[in-house]
DNA sequence: TTGAAAGCGCTAACAC
DNA sequence: GTGTTAGCGCTTTCAA
């Protein structure tokens, strides 16, 4: 049998309240008191029972993190950060991987762990603004990414507009004219690829460039296969692009790949930019230019959102004023990819 | 307030101990009163508590996975996998980063979680034999990775010492004969470092090569700089090698990055050999030969084994026959790095 | 096939 | 500063 509370009580001579608030850290204990308990603590091994600590306090110390697929390099920088900005609230976490399916999402969103977890952090693939409409579960949530803006819930973004723009103009001010978007996707307005070819067209149009469909490659998912597959469609037809922007890093190291292969110069005939600055960019040949968003500040935010949402009485719904939407900052990192060797070695 | 079980009972007219067979799926209810729960659940979108359910049973549905850190590519997709196969069996997963540091990989066997979690799948870095020979915590525990052997935990592990040796005799069976080692590491015996050092040494003496410290490169880290590093040192000094066998793929991108930077052609040059396959290998310019293990069968292995500690009883004990050590498979994957261009493209 | 009662281990409320 | 009491929501006897 366990050791439990009350065997701590016997020992030290108090009653289970005193122990309980020893263990709570409660200051009014007298020293005597507290070391005979911690010393009877130490002697039986005690250590509290989380689930009945959770049935009684009402707060499990838990909360769910769900992304789309673990071993995609952004979600892994990204879970990395989360799982440490959790821990310092004293939250643990735990995974669910939704793998970009909507019914997946639409469960977890309706309370799939909801008397597990004290609040939910989403990153959402597949979920639509009606989904979150209909949620009834009031489970504290934070979403991730550009997903739904002006919707129900507290949600940390980037301007992805924005940095597709600036990514693009990069390209422009290197003197690119034929600039090609690889990862446009047929989906609602609002999602990733969306607002990321949004920002694209726009840099173009800034810049008197004319927006050339042939230049814009759509992929089923963001992986390097599909970067590499687009790429090679590129190169075999025209108008020949001088320069990619892709929707993520991932596409961008398939993209890369493909050049190799086929010759052609990085970033002498062919300038690449991704998106997300995973590590992998910092080391491939070349180095990958890239957005970085803030994953770190996108961690905290995150976790501090949710947190006001659990002091507030995990309502599930943001204070008065309204949901929340918090923009993490971005940079633009420039590395071989686009100034060539020039450029440095990693950083 | 939250609907409770009773909320049911009463609604359906019955006594709560109806409710919990029906939300238990227990098969001696009659239909007709089966049908009436269950309609009072939907109405009332009653979940069950699962702090008072694991606080009943003494099981929670949770496991731990303790890891170094998520954004390390080959704990990301072992991650994913573990997440996947604990789901079959009704887990869910939880996450602890360990950095690697002992004292947190201690706290975590010493029971870090002990009332939350059904069992532990650790990935070490830093415990000794002693930490796990001193561990009184009975949580179910299953250790992943070549750490300690014959040691008192369950165990899942591939071949390192025989991947190693036929990594590097397949450099050796290419011609090369000045065959460099990265990531060797002042480490006890058993770790990762040591054992793939030693199949290593033991591919030169079934080739009759001599071992010459001269070409193994220690480095404190696996990780992309280091790669990159260790590679600069070995080319700043003689002798020169003609292939290079990382101990891991993350290693062994970074030294293909210092390989591209020098204009060193890879492999006429030199060759190059990882360990992981990691996704980002079947990409990299050029593609990275490695050694693959069935992560896939890791995880699988891994839960099974977890399981069977759980259903044993939970005693954190192996069965009679004492902890088992189960091997999982592995396979050479040669590409670019090895084999050229003719290798082909991305397998 | 269903119900009544007890209790898992903890903490909140209140008394002393 | 410490003890007593009650009860969180569920499942497990045991009885009907």
């Amino acid at each position: 049998m366990r050791t439990t509370l009350r065997d701590v009580a016997e020992l030290a001579g108090v009653s289970p309240k005193t122990v309980s608030n020893v263990v709570n850290g409660y200051v009014h204990v007298r020293a005597s008191t507290r070391s005979r308990v911690e010393e009877a603590i130490a002697t039986l091994n005690y250590r509290p029972n989380l689930s009945a600590r959770s049935l009684r306090r009402g707060r499990t110390g838990v909360i769910a993190l769900a992304v789309p697929e673990l071993d995609v390099p952004y979600f892994a920088e990204l879970a990395r950060h989360l799982v440490s900005e959790a821990d310092r609230h004293g939250w643990t976490v735990l995974v669910d991987q939704t793998e970009g399916v909507q019914e997946r999402e639409r469960q977890i969103i309706g309370g799939l762990r909801d008397q597990l977890i004290d609040g939910l952090i989403l990153s959402p693939l597949a979920l639509t603004v009606g989904d979150l409409a209909a949620r009834t579960d009031s489970t504290p949530m934070v979403l991730l990414g550009e997903r739904i803006h002006n919707g129900p819930a507290d949600h940390v973004v980037i301007d992805n507009v924005a940095a597709a723009r600036d990514a693009t103009a990069h390209l422009i001010g290197l003197g690119r004219t034929r600039i090609a978007a690889i990862g446009a996707q047929e989906v609602p307005e609002g999602m990733t690829a969306r607002v990321r070819l949004e920002g694209y067209r726009r840099a173009l149009a800034e810049a008197g460039l004319p927006y050339d469909e042939r230049l814009v490659v759509p992929t089923d998912r963001f992986d390097r296969a599909d970067g590499a597959a687009a790429m090679a469609a590129l190169l075999d037809r025209s108008p020949r692009p001088d320069a990619v922007f892709c929707f993520s890093d991932v596409l961008a190291l398939g993209v890369l790949r493909t050049l190799a292969e086929r010759g052609v110069r990085v970033p002498e005939d062919v300038a690449v930019v991704g998106f997300d600055d995973i590590q992998d960019g910092r080391y491939s040949v070349p180095t990958l230019s890239t957005i970085s968003p803030d994953k770190q500040q996108i961690a905290r935010v995150a976790v501090d959102l949710l947190n006001q949402q659990v002091v507030r009485g995990g309502s599930g719904q943001a204070d008065a004023a309204g949901p929340q939407e918090i923009f993490a900052s971005y940079t633009l990192k420039a590395r071989e990819s686009t100034l060539g060797r020039s450029g440095g070695g990693p950083s």
